[in-house]
DNA sequence: CTTTGTGAATTCGTTCACAGCA
DNA sequence: TGCTGTGAACGAATTCACAAAG
């Protein structure tokens, strides 16, 4: 199979999402118009995606609600799932930790890291808390794959490039800063303000 | 002036901070190459990008850091500033609503509103906090431009509706609903969760 | 040489338009 | 008549390639 554009891997996951609560609902079938408006896109956007699956719906009945999760989710869910670690527990780390312990069963929370001794222990009853210069030891020890940032600003790229020498996959890096990486590293750059900023900006665009 | 693509305007905001830190660390000059690898895009990206709001560089110098900054500045900023409003006041609308008056010159944070009144008191030295049932009187009363969305996730179009219904012309959505919306108001999805299905994905995709 | 500015070419993503089906 | 699946057309965004300048 070769590689999914990384938009559609997006559009999926909000997919998989939206059909998960539909599940919950008791809808059984969809058809594509529903959920483009649901998920903010186009039908045919939506049976393009649905083509790299490989999961036909029928003309008469749409597509199958579980199925069409199941094939997604086949897609996109490692089997062997996903080892977490958690760089930095400030409030939006600790937030994140959380919720990716409690609402991710894919995902394997198996350490946290920060240099505070008062934020490790906030966070025991989850998963152990170490300090920061015991990142790559337990980054190896533990393979963990995919490393949420979330360090205050200072020395982002520094971070990375221990997480990088500890044979890190992913890096989900809630930093303002761009971190520079080798072809292999996945990174994504999520900076929680420069929504702000955009929005502030087509907030006034639209006056003319 | 035509135009300007969205995804030029989002890196013209990633510049103008990488310019800003430039500023503050004293630096005058710099070229096209060094910007791309701190903004994590292309030289020619840059240069093209540069191109839409006419500022020149020089191909002795390249760019003049403090003069770039300013002409990108008065490109994005609203000259009468943006008149912001939060909606739903639990631990990320609370965080958001401080980083946005405190950082953020350019935006009036007029008001919050939160059915539960002890979240509103939580903000009462901010800006005047007050029921949902208030959104629409207050929201047209201060004009205000922007809202911030993060309530949880129930009724989340219904708030949004009531938003429109008042004039607003932006939302910032950090609800993981999608909402629906007409042409002329902009709305900017922003699930932080789909961050997290998204790298763990591509933390799994590099093995092959 | 190195760097900017920019047409031209190319790649990527989306939408159109229609065949095939019940 | 609805809908799905998909080749073809289109449009947007990026990269190439090179002239101009010190």
């Amino acid at each position: 199979m070769d590689k999914i554009p990384k938009k559609t891997i997006q559009r999926l996951i909000i997919y998989r999402k939206i059909l998960n609560s539909l599940i919950y609902e008791g809808v059984t079938n969809i058809y594509s118009r529903k959920l483009a408006k649901m998920a903010g896109c186009s039908p045919e956007q939506v049976r393009r995606d649905l083509m790299v699956i490989g999961y036909s719906g029928s003309p008469v009945h749409g597509y199958n609600v579980s199925e069409l999760e199941y094939s997604i989710g086949y897609l996109l869910d490692q089997p062997m799932g996903v080892r977490l670690a958690v760089v930095g527990l400030g409030d939006l780390g600790y937030a994140l930790l959380n919720y990716c312990y409690w609402q991710y069963p894919n995902l394997s929370t198996l350490a946290a890291f920060d240099e505070n001794a008062e934020n490790r222990n906030k966070v025991s009853d989850i998963c152990p808390a170490y300090g920061i210069d015991k990142i790559k030891e337990i980054v190896r020890k533990e393979s963990i794959d995919l490393a949420i940032l979330t360090v205050s600003s200072e020395n982002v790229q520094q971070y990375a490039d221990i997480l990088i020498e500890s044979g890190i996959k992913a890096i989900l890096n809630y930093t303002p800063i761009h971190i520079d990486m080798p072809q292999n590293v996945y990174v994504e750059d999520l900076d929680l303000m420069l929504a702000v900023d955009k929005s502030a900006y087509f907030a006034g665009e639209n006056d003319k």
